[in-house]
DNA sequence: AAATCGGGGTG
DNA sequence: CACCCAGATTT
């Protein structure tokens, strides 16, 4: 593509355009202030599919209960990930927890990104912004942020099936403009880039420091990329119930086993399903508290929240469903959105 | 290649 | 509501 070969063409313009913006107008960000590998680590971790804003009061508390790599191996799969509780994608705690363990194990910390590679929760994007950031390595990030502005730096029309398929194509670019002599800064720059002005929608592109070499803004229209197909959210609905002992106000919940491939250790409301029940039984109008919904990832979910007295309990009850005193309720693990519409129940009663 | 991860922010 | 976010892993 003429577009792309142009740039590569002025590679070290660009790279000294972008890293001179960056050192000039980099956010304060925990992990950049005394910067260290755990914190580098414990961040990328965090930022898998999560956004800044969202992370940053888990990364604080983390790294005052988990200071450094030595205490999180030691530290107990249940705390770990009681700590991430909220954040979501369970197993990035899991893998961290994973990775901590194999560290330390290890005679001296791999510097290699394919050294990083054979680790847990170690992908392509990880290993590459962990071993740039932290050891100078030359391997370029192509995040989402990376896909964006490479396809409008490159005015790439191409109809990607997904942002991965997308990355794995425009490699060889983001490769081609790394910055070998700031490997770190270069990959956080273009990341920083991506989220403070070159977004997707509104990009900023009167302030952005790399406009010169961007075809799509030249044509002004850089919204038009990257284009990606459509995704297909699917609609599902889940009964629960909201079933509260009379002698001590225990919370019926279900606990789903630890060792599960999901949802591993995790409480929740009981389900029609969990109790045995019939869900348009125990979905009568009288009885209907709340109406939840939330997504995750391909689905969208509505969840109405039923009534249910225990003695409406078939017997003998499902294993998984277990009591919990309110006093009990905090120390459980539970997502987000379970804890939120608990502590809303609880309250209103 | 496609599905899964039971989150959350934003226009 | 639709789409994205400093993605990795399993099927």
């Amino acid at each position: 593509m003429a577009a792309a070969k142009a740039l590569i063409a002025s590679a070290p313009e660009f790279q000294a355009a972008l890293l001179g913006w960056y050192r000039a107008h980099r956010r304060r960000l925990p992990w950049r202030e005394e910067p260290s590998l755990y914190k580098t680590v414990v961040s990328e971790f965090m930022l898998q599919q999560t956004q800044v804003k969202t992370m940053l009061p888990y990364f604080a508390r983390w790294l005052d209960a988990l200071p450094g790599f030595p205490s999180l191996a030691a530290a107990s799969e249940e705390e770990v990930v009681k700590l991430w509780e909220g954040l979501g994608y369970y197993t990035r705690a899991r893998n961290l927890h994973k990775l901590a363990r194999a560290l330390v194990a290890l005679p001296e910390m791999p510097r290699t990104r394919d050294a990083w590679l054979e680790l847990p929760g170690i992908g392509p994007y990880t290993s590459a912004a962990i071993t740039s950031i932290a050891f100078g390595a030359p391997a370029a990030v192509v995040d989402g942020n990376v896909v964006r502005i490479l396809a409008r730096l490159a005015a790439d029309g191409t109809a990607w099936r997904d942002t991965t398929s997308a990355g794995k194509d425009l490699t060889p670019l983001a490769d081609a403009l790394l910055n070998h002599a700031e490997p770190g800064d270069h990959n956080q720059a273009m990341m920083e880039l991506g989220a403070t002005v070159c977004t997707r929608h509104n990009p900023l592109c009167t302030v952005c420091p790399v406009r010169a070499f961007c075809a799509a803004c030249r044509a002004g229209e850089p919204e038009a990329y990257p284009k990606l197909a459509a995704k297909v959210i699917e609609a599902r609905t889940v009964v629960r119930a909201w079933c509260r002992r009379a002698t001590d106000g225990a919370l019926l919940l279900h606990k789903t086993d630890s060792s599960a491939r999901r949802l591993a250790g995790q409480h929740e409301l009981p389900s029609a399903e969990h109790l045995g029940l019939d869900p348009s039984a125990l979905a009568r109008k009288d009885t209907l508290l709340a109406t939840k919904k939330r997504g995750i990832t391909r689905f969208s979910f509505t969840e109405p929240i039923h009534a249910l007295e225990p003695a409406g309990l078939p017997r003998p009850i499902s294993t998984g469903l277990v009591w919990v005193a309110p006093a009990e309720l905090d120390g459980v693990l539970m997502s987000g959105p379970h804890r939120r519409w608990v502590r809303e129940l609880i309250a209103r009663a």
